[in-house]
DNA sequence: TCGCTGCTTTGATCTGGATCAAACGTGCCG
DNA sequence: CGGCACGTTTGATCCAGATCAAAGCAGCGA
């Protein structure tokens, strides 16, 4: 907004690459198609950066909704907690993901949202978010998307806390990182997970014994090499049997 | 559009009601604080009624997404369908609230919604909806709120069906339907369910026979009458301990 | 190097809810 | 009215995954 001085113009390089219309992860974050126009008021949106150590809290339940946080690198789990202090992870985020919808429906964020690692995050605030899209069509429809998407997603989850078996709900969480992992041009086979034996357990419904012994079982039956959270997947098809089929 | 002729004027009237603008439901549907020209506009975003019998299908997985679906009067509930046949009930829903956004994520709905009752919904194609929000900016935000507000719903289901037992899932249950009932003018306290022990159970994740023991037991031990379908809460507050105090 | 600390693995046992089974409404249709 | 189709209740038994317990292991700071 403030006209940039001569002198400053090494630092605007640095500041373009902070850009949407710049970002490697655009295609994941943002919709496809913007006229030039369009991108340049996409990087409006963006209001600033910020890093979090592992262990950081991006937003706790309570918090003022103020922003949506696309993650820019990282790794985040999402938390809720009751009362009596039990909790249960909703969810893992990872690079393009969007954190922070969550705070929409009442102005208040209703989890947390913890890094797994150190990580970053741009910030978009809410208000702008909502001009914005109200003029750039395609940004509304993305958006609407990305929420739609949430909602299917936790639909699958549900499905798989009510009805699935622990070897199934292993199965389809390790399907899972791997697809997402490959979209974000990563090995599908073989990645480091973030999140403990405790974390993912939370998340499918299990305890973490349970899913230290589904790691050591799927190891002897040859569908995956484990070694404390390096996972190798040997048998990707012995996978999708166990979460495709179910039955017997 | 069509400018109307007096021979109409009897016809209008009868239209009328079924505007936006004039529906009781309006509150629960829509954004409150519209102007006058406003409501006027609302009334263009609802292009048709549809009645549905009990044990029809309003959309089902796979049908391409078209348009969103706020429940006039009925009652129903969205299920998920596995390749196996094993399927899951992901949501109750009733009148005010709004069905189909599962579909906006990838222009596909990816459930089925069904009827338990006699029901009618007003249909608001999406692309209307679209337009008219990006000029109405409170009704922007208020299909946000209402998207978001899904998504904070199903990270309660999934807390329900990660962590709770049995007992507090269905008090979790029962308070629930009771609160929506109440906000909508009916007794809190006595109610007919629209739905089998067996939906109950596959929405909380348990069996329809543990259902039936869990009303039998809330009933022994004075917290609710049950006689089929019909329940009274005796004891609003038994519920409320069993469901909040979650540990012990 | 040692010794915490936090995470993971593995074994033994227990139990909440599933499964199997049978009887009991209730309501609709011929 | 009888009888069939659903849904519900209740009892008996079983088992997947929880719980309890104890080692094992990696990383880190002193």
């Amino acid at each position: 907004m403030v006209p940039l001085e001569n002198a400053n113009r090494k630092i605007d390089i640095a500041e373009l690459k902070t850009a949407c219309s710049n970002c490697s992860l655009r295609e994941l974050c943002m919709p496809m198609g913007l006229s030039l126009e369009e991108l340049e008021q996409l990087d409006e949106l963006v209001y600033t950066r910020r890093r979090l150590k592992r262990g950081e809290s991006l937003y706790r339940a309570g918090d003022p909704f103020v922003a949506l946080y696309p993650i820019r690198s990282g790794f985040f789990k999402t938390r809720l907690t009751f009362n009596d202090g039990r909790d249960q992870v909703t969810g893992f985020y990872m690079a393009g993901e969007l954190l922070g919808m969550d705070g929409i429906s009442v102005d208040t964020h209703s989890c947390d949202a913890v890094a797994l690692e150190d990580s970053e995050i741009c910030m978009i605030p809410y208000a702008r978010l909502e001009t914005l899209s109200q003029e750039i069509k395609s940004l509304q429809r993305h958006f609407h998307k990305v929420m739609s998407r949430e909602i299917v997603r936790e639909n699958g989850v549900m499905m798989l806390l009510g009805t699935m078996r622990a070897e199934e709900r292993l199965a389809a969480f390790l399907l899972n990182v791997s697809q997402r992992l490959q979209v974000r041009g990563y090995s599908a086979l073989e990645f480091h997970l973030r999140m403990t034996r405790e974390e993912i357990g939370s998340y499918l419904g299990l305890k973490l014994e349970t899913v230290s012994r589904l790691f050591s079982r799927f190891q002897a039956e040859g569908l995956i090499e484990v070694d404390q959270r390096y996972v190798r997947i040997v048998s990707i098809e012995g996978l999708r049997a166990i979460y495709a089929h179910h039955t017997d």
